[in-house]
DNA sequence: TTTTATTTTTAGATTTGTCTAAATTTAATT
DNA sequence: AATTAAATTTAGACAAATCTAAAAATAAAA
């Protein structure tokens, strides 16, 4: 497979746990930066490699192969991250782009050292579950700030947006994956709300609560 | 730079402290495995971006600017193999074909924080000096085993080849770096060498000798 | 110094991944 | 149901990196 095969799988992966019936041609442009008509070139020839079952028109779906090579880049880019993070103290905003080459190195043993190395983590440095070697996805009991109930105590676990944007912006805000979120209260108007973290008051929008992931 | 360019460069570097006063066709070719015309094809590539000086039939240097890219990509192997030998525990023959691969990772910050964190190794697994961020590569004092006058004793600091077959070779007889080696005799006849190593008495062919630095 | 052998370069083709522009299919609106 | 709009695919082209086969240049041998 090659690093641009690669990257196909892993964004048809990402699209297809919103919409499982099928990921649309221009979607994965969008997501690749690149043109459909490409998109359908590469279609063609995942189809051949049996990585995905492609139908004119129809959208596409992974196939049992595809689904596995996606996860299993999945993992190696997770856990990257959380090397970056972990060992070599990259903060949170900036692994990203590092992990997207970091995850199409070969060697299977190479990642399953790593994961070792690094204490077999559960999650990434955005709290996204780390597939293990067998592409086993721990699911991670979650619910987004925005739809939780008013009052009770919970903790960050993860973020729905990873953009850098977002992630200095909580920075900032001295939102940590860990910390201790209480919602105080939900403006009726725009669902702006009222949070106690890490036991000082805030006040956040609903945009960001609706990226921000508690248990 | 792209990884096919990278790797051309790096053969050159490689060549041309054997052969300073110019790299063959041929010989780049037989290192990366691919055809003379191909290499021929890069070099007018290279010589236009200015990281190798060429004329036809006369074979090609490094500029200045090719001499340092070159040297920051034998700094991100070697690098990159001390982390799978000291942190992931990978033996010292296995390490040499998952760094080629590390070696075109792109960012200049990873690389500095990697250094760092494996506490700024001089040498990597083979004995080979790491050059530091600025490119400068502090000669590592050595000899040949070979070339040594007996009954002196030394230190194993490094291999010329590093081959698995000659690593692995080199495990089997427990000599690693780090080994004292004292030479007790040498056969006129073929040069073969009777030798101390860790106290144990071993009979090495000059090939091996030849093959084994030591300080 | 010719002749022969070796090395290197050119010419032309192929594969991969991409693009633009035009054609086709499907979806949405009147 | 007919028309318009949007999404998708085809057709044809291009750059990167490679190859084979033939031509040219250099080195070695007679
Ligand atoms: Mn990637
Ligand atoms: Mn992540
Ligand atoms: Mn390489
Ligand atoms: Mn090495």
């Amino acid at each position: 497979m090659t690093i641009s095969e690669e990257n196909y799988i892993k964004v048809i992966y990402h699209l297809s746990l919103v919409s499982p019936k099928g990921v649309n041609t221009n979607a994965i442009a969008g997501m690749l930066d690149t043109k459909a008509s490409s998109v359908t070139d590469m279609m063609k020839k995942l189809s051949d490699k049996d990585l995905v079952s492609y139908q004119k028109y129809q959208g596409v779906t992974l196939t049992e192969k595809g689904f596995h090579s996606a996860k299993m880049i999945v993992r190696k880019h997770r856990l990257w991250e959380v090397f970056l993070v972990d060992k070599l103290g990259f903060s949170w905003d900036e692994v990203h782009e590092i992990a997207e080459e970091l995850e199409h190195i070969k060697s299977e043993q190479l990642i399953n050292k790593l994961d070792a190395f690094l204490g077999f983590p559960a999650a990434d440095p955005h709290g996204d579950p780390i597939p293990d070697a067998k592409g086993v996805i721990k699911k991670i009991e979650k619910q987004l700030l925005s739809e939780v109930e008013i009052n009770a105590s919970f903790h960050c676990v993860g973020v729905k947006d990873s953009s850098t944007d977002f992630l200095k912006y909580l920075d900032k805000q001295k939102i940590a994956l860990g910390s201790v979120v209480k919602v105080i209260d939900k403006e009726d108007f725009d669902d702006t709300l009222t949070v106690e973290i890490d036991g000082k008051r805030l006040t956040i929008s609903n945009k960001i609560a609706n990226n921000l992931y508690v248990q």
